[in-house]
DNA sequence: CGCTGTGAAAGACTTCACAGCA
DNA sequence: TGCTGTGAAGTCTTTCACAGCG
């Protein structure tokens, strides 16, 4: 997760952690399936399982929405999902625009995860004019031209931005500019925007990248998890000049 | 961001922090971006704004890796480049396979910031036979009953999926079972793995989850940010029947 | 003089462990 | 008795601010 430039003072939004606010979605996500299996209530131990997170946490998270358990007993399911959904603003629904209709821009636009919870489709748009009217997932793709127009009208706060990494900013910038202060950003590039607008990043190659890091350990540390490790410690250069842990520049740069 | 349940201990990877690895990539792709300009060299200043952080922070990250910057005139980007790419394992490249080839598995194959930097998508699978040979992105797709093999052959530690909830789980244990320890999971699901499996999870219906609890800050706000806010703030129940800050159960469920 | 590298302080988040209510 | 709600402790992360090197 990575929360771009100009986030709120990092500080909580009125009292609730940002940390807490990112497990909503999650526990939200639980209890819906309870909901569904018509379990009338869960106790933190059971909820926090489904969720991935342990109980102590769980409990913590809901202690900044309120007192919304019994003791001895658990948690009455709908009554939290209500609770939950009213706290992430999903009681009412969020017009919103994805622009870039590559591979990515259609798999958002087919992805049911949206509907279902608050999110409404309300255009795609693509700067190729050549998919204007095709229908992908159903909604008309629309030309670049439109967006302004589109956001207006359908009184967008939250716009998508699946198009290619060089042309991100600038549909950013018209995004913003058209009245979007919400923008969840799918193309490999730093955003700036002003003051207020919040964006949230989803990058799927720093993902593996990391996942990299850790599986790098795997193989270098077979044997303990406390010896020093011949490769890796960051130890402050001995010599004069730069010069990392281990070897000098390669001759060949990697691509 | 998220890490799955079976994650190492929490704490630092043979020194580096959690949270230092996972800015590494940012970094490295904006030092790359330097690099194709040919820049020399760059400041912990220039560099924290292309990157969008702050640059006591990436002064402070870097540390962990070394001393590799030059007091007065700032960091070698060729250098710095290289000594990433080592630290995030960059520098060999890693086999990866995708499995769940729908509209989402077909943009993660097209997507080219895999192919850049150290990994290699090294086969696509989908359970639908009547996908099987179908080249998507110019790679075949090869059926879910090769799974295995695949993954032996190969040498593939890191899987993708991007299957339905439904089916999640149960690739990833034949996933794990094959000899995988890595996993970035796009299915809205959590997956349970054995210890020593690492599963990262990027769900697009959460990110916008966040975004709208934010966005419905806002206009509840407009005035001042530090009213007590009539709406929102967690406020212990009061009577004796389990209440929230505002509102009773609605009659009707949101969806 | 400019910019890195880093102790030390501040802050955010997680975990512990248990009081207290149903 | 069983499970929630929460102070307090512990851990991780960020920020500050400046010493020290080129």
């Amino acid at each position: 997760m990575a929360t771009g430039r100009t986030h709120r003072p990092a500080t909580r939004s009125r009292g609730i952690p940002e940390a807490t606010v990112a497990r909503l979605p999650l526990y939200l996500r639980a209890l819906t399936a309870l909901s569904e299996r018509s379990v009338p209530t869960v106790s933190s131990e059971e909820l926090a399982a489904a969720a991935g997170v342990n109980s102590a946490k769980l409990r913590k998270d809901f202690s900044y929405l309120g007192s919304y358990g019994t003791r001895g007993v658990g948690y009455d399911v709908e009554y939290l999902v209500y609770q939950i959904s009213r706290e992430l603003g999903l009681t009412q629904d969020w017009p919103v625009v994805i622009v870039g209709i590559g591979n990515l821009g259609a798999a958002l636009a087919n992805y049911g995860g949206f509907a279902s919870r608050g999110f409404r489709v309300a255009a795609l748009i693509d700067a190729d004019p050549a998919m204007a009217g095709t229908p992908v997932a159903g909604i008309p793709v629309q030309h670049t031209d439109e967006l302004e127009r589109i956001v207006g009208d359908n009184g967008v706060s939250i716009g998508v931005i699946s198009t290619p990494a060089g042309a991100a900013q600038q549909v950013c910038d018209r995004l913003v500019a058209a009245g979007v202060t919400s923008i969840l950003n799918f193309a490999p590039t730093v955003l700036s925007v002003p003051d207020g607008v919040d964006v949230r990043k989803v990058d799927l190659s720093i993902e593996l990248q990391i996942l990299a890091f850790h599986e790098q350990r795997k193989s270098g540390e077979e044997t303990a998890e406390s010896s020093p490790d011949p490769a890796a410690p960051p130890v402050r250069s001995v010599t004069g000049s730069r010069k990392g842990p281990d070897g000098d520049m390669p001759a060949v740069m990697p691509a």
